[in-house]
DNA sequence: GACTATCCGGATCAGTGATCCATATATTCG
DNA sequence: CGAATATATGGATCACTGATCCGGATAGTC
């Protein structure tokens, strides 16, 4: 790549951190492009899709993710990995509105730049969820892709102007319905809460 | 209202109701008055927003619901009413693709024509919650608020084309931590589950 | 210093929702 | 029944989106 081509790139992937930052990932690529005092083809040709951008964008990000759980693996019990991980997987979305949505469509779009950033993050919360089962303490009748679809649930919300002020707390609720319900360790009624559906 | 104008907003509701199961509710206003054989500005008018055409299409829709849940309140158990009023709503949003998005943002804008319906919708599910904790069946640190950000982030679930298989299971999910576990009904400890928040 | 492969970005295109206003028509009144 | 008026209509236009084309500028090489 000719120096100049990578120093218009480098230059493009800050202002477009900035830009998604301010305005979310839907932020118009003529705004990046004009920010960046660069023309809206050469930011196309580099980044030939707004996935493109945003997975070049993320990839750090991503790879955070995945060390992260590799420590918890180690550092804590297979449940408080579990949903210490959950949160910062949704706590990290917060940072990049909107993202969401495009994740959930990656995730099955193998032509997506995010594809393959989509799947490795389904499968560590795989791994954790796994653990968590062995150990009795979450429930068996889910798996990645729920774990997947339920964080990017509430990911969404966090995104939602007006929905977001819960999503803290909701995130707690849905932890605890994933949990085995650890309160009652104490008490003999351990896990057979739901009725027969 | 003139003769020919109410004519052409009909066929416009008509056409918007095909058009929006077809394609969801970001279809282009310009196809369907294109379908319409109508002109762009006449569809603007009658409905000045996307969401006023919405409003207009979905009020039999929101008045059902209303109405469902008064019956449920006298037919059914406060639990099993409440969970099944809240199947019907995330049901009910999958016919119209989409549309989970705007009713987020239409209840914090008293601006948006969707507005009055939102609100009227949570009051409803804060209604039935409402019945459902006072029977001790559902956890009491959630209000109609919360409920509505949960079934709004299942009803979005089940719009994404790769979590909707998904949809069915999780609200199954997030339903079982709605309600206290009946089991546990006969035994003292009964609902202090949550740190006060 | 010249040459070539590479990169750049203005111009353009089809699409979106919004708005304007001259035209067409339904309704009402004489 | 015919004319006047109030109302409705929709083509044209605007600003914006992402995508694409291609003549011109430039970096790297010989």
């Amino acid at each position: 790549m000719r120096a100049d081509a990578r120093k218009n790139r480098d230059h493009l992937l800050a202002v477009a951190g900035t830009a998604i930052t301010e305005q979310g990932v839907d932020v118009s690529l003529r705004d990046i492009a004009r920010r960046a005092d660069v023309g809206l083809a050469t930011l196309l040709r580099h980044f030939p899709t707004r996935e493109a951008l945003l997975e070049a964008l993320l990839r750090t990000s991503f790879d955070e993710l995945t060390a992260k759980a590799g420590e918890l693996e180690t550092s804590s019990s297979p449940d408080e990995a579990l949903v210490s991980w959950l949160r910062d997987c949704t706590a990290w979305t917060t940072e990049y509105r909107g993202v969401t949505v495009l994740m959930a469509a990656a995730i099955e779009d193998t032509e997506s730049a995010l594809h393959a950033s989509c799947v490795t993050l389904r499968a560590t919360g795989a791994r954790l969820l796994t653990r968590a089962q062995t150990a009795g303490k979450a429930r068996t009748d889910i798996d990645g892709a729920d774990l997947f679809a339920l964080v990017a649930a509430l990911a969404w919300l966090g995104d939602q102007p007006s929905l977001a002020p819960r999503a803290d707390h909701l995130f707690d609720v849905v932890a605890s319905a994933i949990l085995t319900s650890a309160a009652s360790n104490e008490a003999e009624g351990k896990h057979r809460p739901r009725a027969r559906d």
